[in-house]
DNA sequence: TTGAAAGCGCTACCAG
DNA sequence: CTGGTAGCGCTTTCAA
């Protein structure tokens, strides 16, 4: 049905081997013959057997990306930026919206080169039946896994949230987030601003979210804001909780500061101005992508398991 | 290095061919033979190799979906749930955000069997040269396309919608929606209401989102609102554009009755409740993985190129 | 510079 | 019921 090499080969009265080098452009092909097969390829419009090329090379030149929550935002645009990363490296990223297990088994099963998991706690941890086949890298919070992790390093954000409202004084400060959580970054967001607060000797209030989307967040807040009026000084969890609050505040005179956690650039987007705190969305796609290709590029590198990133604060 | 079905196969001191009809259950093979190899399978952990499979039976058992605007809602829900419609027929899906010429060329390179794309318009259009060498099927609008599409009857849904409001007795409308772009189904929802409006005598403004996302829609609202007020009865071209009208109506005492496009249960979470017109998501995603695997089982089936799909109200 | 041939892991067919 | 074997489309030696 499609076609071959073979048939290519026949069309240009050569060995289908010649075909195959000069279709990778091989220097032990003379332009003339290099030129006349590839017009023929374009003309009977071949397309490489990527099963057949894989099989024998073991290389599919492709990576998968494990992505199960596909709706929040900030995420959205990381997974963006890690295909144009994985692009520039010469690789096809593919996504998978199943549960992570599933979708990493049959990254293994289509001889993927690689995978780049979301990390969110225990139920995206990939056994070890599947990570001694194929290079992993995951992207989350520092913890123990026998695979490269990029530490974005909520903590470190969270502390300059709070600095930064300091430095424009104020010293009453809420914390708008998820609190009743399994997710770790969640949790880790939390309790830093809890501590720091507490060490820096700031007011502080806690207000769930209860959630991570927008709409719960707005809902939450109607339900808090019919008895109670939101400090000056406003630390959010996340993009989409920044959207959720902007609901309430959106046409208020005198608006409150905010300062966000995840650096992207749709912030721009907004009206309001809001500080964003974290590690830029770029740089932690380059990261994860260069990571994974070292590790399949090259074998076994004795490795430092646990890439850390650092968080900058931006004001549009 | 990895487990081959020759490893297994001398393991067990039978033949490979035997080993591989055991794994796939054949009736062929003793159950005694069975069930010891795919213990020794299991324990010796097996990962079955696509490629190698793909080559000899020209089938993946993977479809591939094209989807390169990754951050529009309702489309999300979508996604899961075609997601959930592949795996129920035994097919692992797999989700390209690149360009769709470029995914799609990959896909076949891949050797998929079957590709899903959302059809937004020229851009989005699959040339012959891949059509031809794999089932294709489309989400979108009716137009001429060399595979079928689904419709999903936009203009049915904003008769569906205007009649909504008519019926609760709203003689003047607006419709938010984004008026300057040459997406067809944005422009198919905002001619169908203008002439719908004027058939039915309605008065009726149209207001501009300025795009699709919910931040510009509630940026553009604000400008709007400056020097203007709303109607009582408000048509909203997507589920974003209704969050992005929320931001602005959420704490009005009197609320608008809204009816907006997109028929997913994400509505269901909104506090504001919403009158929501279209093909309810489910519905859609079963429709087209049936039509793929029916193109892909079957080969050239005479078949209706355009099925369609009728739109239903909601009220939560 | 080109061609021949082995072999990647597997399925499917035919022989026993 | 089990084994042997051809061959899927390709890359990669090795020979010519």
């Amino acid at each position: 049905m499609a076609v071959t090499l073979k048939d290519i080969a026949i069309e240009c009265g050569v060995s289908y081997s010649t075909v195959s080098k000069a279709l990778k452009d091989s220097p032990l092909v003379t332009e003339a013959t290099k030129r006349k097969i590839k017009e023929k390829a374009e003309e009977m419009n071949y397309i490489p057997n990527n099963s057949a090329r894989s099989l024998v090379s073991n290389k599919s030149n492709t990576i998968g990306l494990i992505w199960p929550a596909v709706d929040r935002v900030a995420v959205t645009t990381l997974a963006s930026q890690i295909n144009e990363a994985v692009k520039k490296a010469g690789y096809f990223m593919v996504v998978s919206i199943d549960d992570p297990i599933t979708a990493a088994g049959k990254f293994l099963e289509l001889r993927f080169d690689g995978v780049i998991v979301f990390d969110e706690g225990e139920e995206t941890r990939l056994p070890a039946k599947i990570t001694n086949n194929i290079p992993v890298v995951a992207y989350g919070v520092e913890r123990e896994l026998d695979y490269p992790i990029i530490n974005v390093n909520h903590d470190k954000s969270m502390q300059l949230a709070v600095d930064t409202l300091m430095d424009k004084g104020h010293s009453e400060i809420d914390y708008i987030g998820d609190l009743e959580t399994k997710d770790i970054r969640q949790i880790i967001k939390k309790e830093t601003f809890i501590h720091y607060c507490e060490e820096k000797k700031v007011n502080y209030r806690l207000i769930d979210s209860e959630g991570l989307s927008e709409e719960v967040t707005s809902n939450s807040l109607r339900k808090f804001l019919a008895n109670n009026t939101l400090k000056r000084g406003i630390v959010c969890g996340s993009y989409d909780i920044t959207m959720g609050l902007l609901h309430h505040i959106d046409k208020q005179a005198e608006k409150p500061m905010i300062v966000s956690y995840d650096n992207i650039k749709k912030f721009d987007a907004i009206d309001t101005p809001v500080y964003t705190v974290g590690v830029p969305s770029e740089k932690i796609a380059e990261s994860l992508v260069q990571m994974l290709i070292k590790h399949i590029e090259a074998e076994d590198i004795e490795e430092e398991q646990i890439i850390q990133l650092y968080p900058e604060v931006t004001y549009p």
